[in-house]
DNA sequence: ACTCCTTGTGTGATGTTGTTACGTTGCGAT
DNA sequence: ATCGCAACGTAACAACATCACACAAGGAGT
């Protein structure tokens, strides 16, 4: 039904170096160019492996000097939302690279309140349950989230 | 599993009148003061019967001629969200009443993208699954929510 | 009645998040 | 070469949310 996530600490260099090839590949086949700026908003949101502001990017992108506005940054997650490559946490106004991109849609996050990292996870049984309730009441759906939050292994530990 | 909940209009003064009685009731049991400024923030709520901004909701307040600030609606909406009578849609960082105040946690909503009308149902088969998930990765679970997208009835027929 | 304490309110300033509008650049296709 | 389109740059602004601090109302204990 649904593999559980890791929280748990990894080899980040390989994997964001992993996701970054696979990201060029989607966009490759999708004809959706991953120019330099949106690779380089990706790279940072992967680097971090949790929830970020725009702001925060904005801030880490200006760190190589360059001045930064804000559309700048909405632009480019825009564009990797519309890809699949990162998701929006409305709870946070917060913004995570997509750990499983090929994935289809409804997704759930499990997010931490206290370091923000967020485990992705696919909840199969939901997006059926939903459907239902949609039919049922002519609503038609287009989209669905679900949103979760609590403390990861990690902040719970050290609590 | 689920009852749907109608997008269908209804008497309107008649369901924000029980509401608000419900609503007084509910207060005093739990020995919360439902004070005029908090039950006429819930009453423009149940009026509208859509999720509203907390700026619509503070040029409402504004109508009666009283100088509103920010601050105090939304005082009004962390007390109404805290005993259950609101609900935050974080899609759209607005405020919807709840419709059915005396259900357990894990809510999920059906959001419309055009009307913002939104429709609240239980989904108890989620609460279950994600239970297990977030008992498998070692996340400590306090809170859930789903948020669907899509267009209701009303608004399907009109496009 | 008087003080103390808690809870709610009034007000201004400020911080954070997200968008609009408009002009420029780079690059491929006719 | 020039047209058209997608991406980018820049500035201003709009929408959403919080902070800090002062005041008012009402109950509890003396």
């Amino acid at each position: 039904m649904a593999t559980p996530l890791a929280f748990e600490p990894h080899d980040h260099a390989g994997c964001v170096a992993d996701a970054l090839i696979a990201a060029e590949h989607r966009c490759r086949e999708a004809g959706a160019r991953l120019t330099p700026q949106r690779r380089r908003v990706l790279e940072i949101l992967l680097e971090s492996h949790r929830a970020l502001g725009a702001y925060e990017v904005l801030s880490r992108l200006g760190d190589q000097g360059r001045s930064v506005q804000p559309t700048i940054v909405y632009r480019a997650l825009d564009f990797l939302v519309a890809q699949g490559l990162v998701h929006k946490i409305a709870r946070l106004s917060a913004f995570v690279a997509c750990t499983r991109p090929k994935s289809g849609h409804g997704p759930a996050f499990l997010v931490c309140r206290e370091c923000r990292a967020v485990a992705e996870a696919q909840l199969d049984a939901v997006q059926g349950a939903l459907d239902m309730l949609a039919k049922e009441s002519g609503f038609a759906l287009e989209l669905m989230v679900l949103e979760a939050e609590g403390l990861c292994p990690g902040c719970r530990s050290a609590a």
